[in-house]
DNA sequence: GTGAAAGCGCTAACAA
DNA sequence: TTGTTAGCGCTTTCAC
């Protein structure tokens, strides 16, 4: 039924090994014969066995991606950069979508495994010492992306600062004049970013002399609707607060933040500016657009895709532990008023 | 290195079928047995090989899956529906992104049929007589989503009535007082859709005896920036047109629309209407939310895997053949503006 | 209830 | 340059 190499060889009165030959280093067979087996191969519409190719070689130049949900719109702008680098290293790529659960995650471990991948990509989430034990006997090389490890286990982690990159946002509003600034941050078990971008936040207002106040701050769960109903919440402070800014641990969450003034009857920039995280496509389409932090989504899944085939080449080193941190930038867009009468480059050098 | 059966076999003082035994059929095994394996298992962090068992039992529980591109924003809400009905019937989901390329399609097919996928569902995009001689060898069941067969191969294939439902579109705006409604429909290489959508708007304007004119129609890539192109190309237009709505074939080309129109000093809906196609996450998320029509995505995704499924296993018979139309519904939101003082049920009545 | 043996389709020595 | 042989890790008869 199924047409193997074996069939293909009788046809073209060769051995299966020539043809194996043929189809994988086609430069050691005569070309009479090499004629002879393609023609074969194209009459009996062969199409080479995949998992008997990777039984044999004991190599299957796959590697699986761990993500938390593919809905979530980042994953998308991370995807481009992974398959790039993938392709230009013919690595296929096996796909498992955890939904958010760190039971699900851990079959996603299994089921990569059972496929004899040669390397994981683990996405989001952070990955603490739960995982140690994990890595420790896995004995497939893994890399992080968007998240580091917190555990014990070096692993090679590719992200932007995400303390730093709020704190610049907070400088920037600073510049043009912002004091009275809130923050909606992200919240999840298993999620250190939005720890970490609340602590940016922390930091820069204390930094620039406002003082932190828990009050400015709520959160949500990175989408749209809660950040709605973040912002909810911080419109009911708001008689008391005053801000004049929020900055945001993501863009889904500061276009539910937008949505949410609207509703309000308030005006983005002119009664509230906000600020987003990611820089999405999504980001550039809404009116205002929104000015946000770009995370490199794309290079970051290039490096991460590197980082790993480093490891798989030479397992034997160690070369790429730990976390690097990948450039963010601010995207200036229409979401910012400026408070100041002088401008905002001058502002801006008064703050670093 | 690697842990094999046989080490977990010998480990535990028992045979390779035995511990196969117990981890394809339970009950068939000793329950004191078993508890030694399971031990020797757990020891040695055994993880069988799922391409050697593929290649033994030649199946893999895998379903292929081509897509245009998965930055395309309306994929992810289709892999919902997939991933949940796979999932109900524990099958894998092996993904190809075709770039919306033919020729990456094509090596699409071929790379599944390698790694033996028990069927596959291909995405968007025509799949016209061209495809019928891969079809007609393939020996693997096909099936279709968000698009059909044109060819001579007959394959089920599940979507939305393209045509009844921009009819739809431009009825309700009939009903709401529209006469003068433009359209941007969807173009590329290989695309059906755009046709269909099309036919759907030139059908109803001449059903309710408006007229058909080519300069109320333009055209873009489904894409952000090709709606904001084709409602700038629109405008030029305007001074004759005189419209007072658009409906676009994709909700990113009515969000880019808008972007266009806003741009100009124009506000929507209030001078001009704009309604979508698809009904993608975005839509609710911009202001102001888009009025769309709503592909059910998800149960897209879950019919096709299902008729796949059926296929797969009797591939003898030949139930499902042909295009099935999945209910379509608009969805109202913000950006359509009722010209009438009558009520828009009673006009709705008129139009039907 | 369990083991021995053959085989899934391919590749990789090793010979010829 | 080509064929023979063994084997990748698992499942599955068929005996016992």
């Amino acid at each position: 039924m199924k047409v193997t190499i074996r069939d293909v060889a009788s046809k073209a009165g060769v051995s299966a090994a020539t043809v194996s030959r043929v189809l994988n280093k086609p430069e050691l067979v005569d070309p009479e014969t090499k004629q002879r087996v393609q023609a074969a191969i194209k009459a009996l519409d062969f199409h080479p066995n995949a998992m008997a190719r990777g039984l044999s070689v004991s190599r299957t130049d796959t590697i699986g991606l761990v993500i938390p949900g593919i809905n979530d719109l980042f994953f998308t702008e991370l995807y481009r950069g992974i398959e790039k680098a993938c392709s230009e290293n013919n690595m296929k790529i096996l796909l498992f979508d955890s939904q958010h659960s760190r039971h699900r995650a851990l079959e996603g471990f299994t089921f990569l495994r059972r496929h004899q991948v040669s390397g994981i990509i683990f996405t989001s989430k952070l990955v603490d010492q739960d995982y140690d034990a994990l890595f420790d006997r896995i004995g497939i090389p893994v890399a992080l992306a968007l998240t580091e490890a917190t555990g014990r286990t070096p692993l090679p982690a590719f992200k932007v600062d995400d303390v730093r990159a709020v704190f610049d946002v907070v400088a920037y509003l600073v510049a043009r004049g912002h004091q009275r600034i809130g923050m909606i941050t992200g919240e999840s078990e298993d999620d250190r970013t939005g720890l970490l971008r609340l602590e940016g936040y922390r930091r820069a207002m204390l930094h620039f002399g406002i003082g932190y106040s828990e009050s400015f701050v709520t959160s949500g769960n990175y989408r749209f609707d809660g950040g709605y109903a973040a912002m909810q919440e911080l419109l009911k402070r708001q008689p008391i607060n005053q801000l004049t800014a929020i900055c945001t641990a993501s863009d889904e969450m500061a276009i539910g933040a937008m949505r949410c003034l609207h509703d309000h009857g308030l005006s983005v920039p002119d009664d509230m500016s906000v600020i987003g995280f990611d820089d999405l496509q999504i980001a550039r389409m809404v009116i205002p657009s929104l000015t946000t932090v770009m995370q490199p989504f794309e290079e970051i899944g290039e490096q991460v895709v590197r980082a790993l085939l480093q490891r798989i080449e030479q397992p034997s080193e160690l070369p790429r532990q730990g976390t690097y941190y990948m450039p963010h930038r601010i995207v200036e867009r229409e979401t910012v008023k400026c408070l100041n009468s002088s401008t905002s480059e001058e502002q801006l050098e008064k703050c670093f």
